[in-house]
DNA sequence: GCCGTTTTCGGCCCGACTGTTTTCAGTCG
């Protein structure tokens, strides 16, 4: 069982005895220990072995009795009792924004309603509407939201397609007879929600690959199955789709299988209007630039093969040199303990140094975020005093002194200026009253770019993938606003996040804006988010020189200075 | 349920916004 396995398993618990009306601090340990898990950077099996559960900060006695008896028996007890007494449609009620324990409570009660289909079927025919504490606005943002997530079923987030994809690509290479394994499908083109995760197999034996892949302990239950493939249902919802083919058509049939759809039905047209076509060599050892080759055109990196004018782009030799991940040279967005983060600055220091990063900025959070434990304007000189001091103990490696300051409601910044203009990353992000209106909100973004000491926009959109629509926003004036005053716009990294999106990031660089992609981080964990980020970027057709985390620290400084 | 040079019980405990009300409960970051 895995560290994001069992941190669900709490999550959902807290839930649970939040519905039950259990006491505050008691839910809120849980979802503690949840957060603490999900960020630690060792295996929690690893800690349990070593006996160490209780050096965990959060884990008591109690929480790591229940992580024993998870790793013990695979279950727990409280949580299944809990399960049973409250329906799982419940706890995907009071994941709907606007919706918590408390009303969907008063649903149940009231109504009889256990699931979002019910509470759909019942928004729809207007009956909640006239429960007490509900009103038409409710009812219609409850609607809206089920829809949102309806029409997002099945997709599963980049990280969880990723890693599950990884673990079972391990398990099917060391099966006899196999001799490659790749994931293809919107998965290998970094898509940022995967609808199923589909995987090439090489192998003569296509019975014995699925009949393996079938005891899998990931694996629910087999959906289809022919004779050279099958698709299966996993314990996590997303499913999962075999190809298995002889190893000599491998390449061919992962291109295929990479898609997109659109790509490659552009790409067969060339094939077919070509008056040679040397059809027959494609067999034995060849690789995906060779079927490029094949058709005059260099390689398209799997990211780009979307049918957004990569084809014309390749036949024109004006494809984009896409950054790439070991071309970061430092990360621009990170929390630490100072205010809502779970790692030391010095931890994160070393795991940026570790990975090869020449900078990192500590952007906790400003004052107004209380929640996040947002720092004084006393507690923020300090910590940049700290950090001045650590940089006189290393050469190799510079802490900027930054702030992820909230952008208030009307558009000011919660730190004065003569504060912010002493800062080396000041990175602005709104955090609060996400329901203005779209007038509104552009102004207020509008208001924060216009200040010369903001160097980057955190999370433009504020959208969280699956879960929450971005605000009202009329992104085409965000986008002209940060051409003129230079204000670097973030590609935040962090899988339920990815923001800018893709497209976005491909308009902003369209009007020269620069990004910069940072993960946000606030545990050491996900300090390793990066290539989601980086895939963006690439996606969206970023080239080195577009991403300002490429450049050396001293460029970096002197690049956010300029203004 | 966790935590402890304020130790083994009692503290932990924000504050704005929203939609519903007509003074506030529920939700959320």
């Amino acid at each position: 069982m895995q560290n994001e396995e069992i941190a669900r398993i709490f999550h959902e618990l807290a839930d649970l005895l939040e519905i039950k009306g259990e006491e505050y601090f008691k839910i809120r340990a849980y979802r503690n220990a949840s957060r603490i898990l999900a960020g630690l950077d060792e295996p929690v099996k690893e800690a349990w072995k070593g006996g160490r559960l209780n050096k965990i900060p959060s884990i008591g006695k109690n929480i790591a009795a229940k992580i024993n008896e998870l790793l013990t028996t695979g279950n727990l007890k409280k949580y299944q009792e809990l399960l049973e007494e409250f329906p799982p449609g419940l706890l995907a009620m009071i994941t709907l924004p606007g919706l918590g324990p408390k009303k969907a409570g008063m649903i149940r009660e009231k109504l009889g309603i256990t699931s979002l289909e019910e509470l759909a079927a019942a928004a729809r025919e207007k009956r909640l509407r006239s429960l007490p504490g509900l009103g038409v606005r409710t009812e219609d943002e409850i609607l809206r939201n089920i829809e949102l997530r309806q029409s997002r079923a099945g997709r599963a987030l980049l990280d969880l397609a990723g890693n599950i994809a990884a673990e079972l690509t391990g398990y099917l290479e060391l099966l006899p007879g196999v001799a490659r394994v790749e994931a293809g499908g919107s998965l290998r083109r970094w898509k940022e929600t995967v609808g199923d995760i589909d995987l090439v197999v090489a192998s003569d034996d296509p019975n014995t690959v699925i009949e393996s892949l079938a005891g899998h302990y990931r694996i629910a239950n087999i959906l289809e199955k022919g004779y050279d493939g099958a698709k299966f249902q996993t314990k996590w919802g997303i499913a999962v789709e075999l190809e298995i083919v002889p190893e000599e058509v491998f390449t061919l049939a992962l291109f295929r299988n990479t898609g997109s759809h659109a790509h490659f039905e552009k790409l067969q047209g060339l094939f077919e209007k070509k008056e040679n076509p040397a059809a027959a060599a494609l067999a034995g050892k060849i690789g995906e630039q060779d079927i490029y080759a094949m058709l005059d055109l260099p390689y398209i990196p799997p990211e780009l093969r979307e049918d957004r004018g990569e084809v014309e782009a390749a036949l024109e030799r004006r494809l984009p040199d896409l950054v790439k991940l070991d071309a970061i040279k430092g990360d621009l967005h990170v929390h630490s303990t100072w205010s809502d983060g779970l790692a030391a600055i010095e931890q994160l220091a070393d795991k940026a140094k570790a990975k090869g990063y020449q900078y990192m900025a500590v952007t906790d959070h400003s004052r107004s975020l209380h929640i996040a434990r947002g720092l004084s304007l006393d507690k923020l000189q300090e910590q940049h005093e700290v950090i001045r001091e650590l940089n006189k103990k290393q050469e190799d490696f510079r802490i900027l002194t930054g702030i992820e300051v909230d952008i208030l409601p009307k558009g000011e910044l919660d730190c004065p200026d003569e504060v912010l203009k002493e800062i080396d990353v000041v990175v602005a992000s709104v955090h609060s009253a996400f329901k203005q209106d779209r007038e509104t909100m552009t102004a207020r973004l509008l208001a924060a770019m216009e200040n010369r000491n903001v160097d980057i926009i955190g999370h433009p959109t504020g959208r969280l993938l699956n879960q929450r629509e971005g605000y009202a926003l009329d992104l085409e004036r965000v986008l002209e606003a940060a051409a003129d005053y230079g204000t670097i716009l973030e590609i935040n990294a962090s899988p339920n996040r990815l923001d800018l999106s893709d497209v976005n990031a491909r308009r902003a660089k369209e009007k020269g804006i620069k990004l910069a992609i940072n993960t946000d981080a606030h545990d050491l964990k996900r300090l390793d988010e990066m290539p989601y980020g980086v895939a963006v970027g690439r996606r969206a057709w970023l080239e080195e020189k577009d991403v300002v985390n490429t450049m050396p620290a001293g460029k970096l400084l002197k690049y956010l200075r300029r203004r």
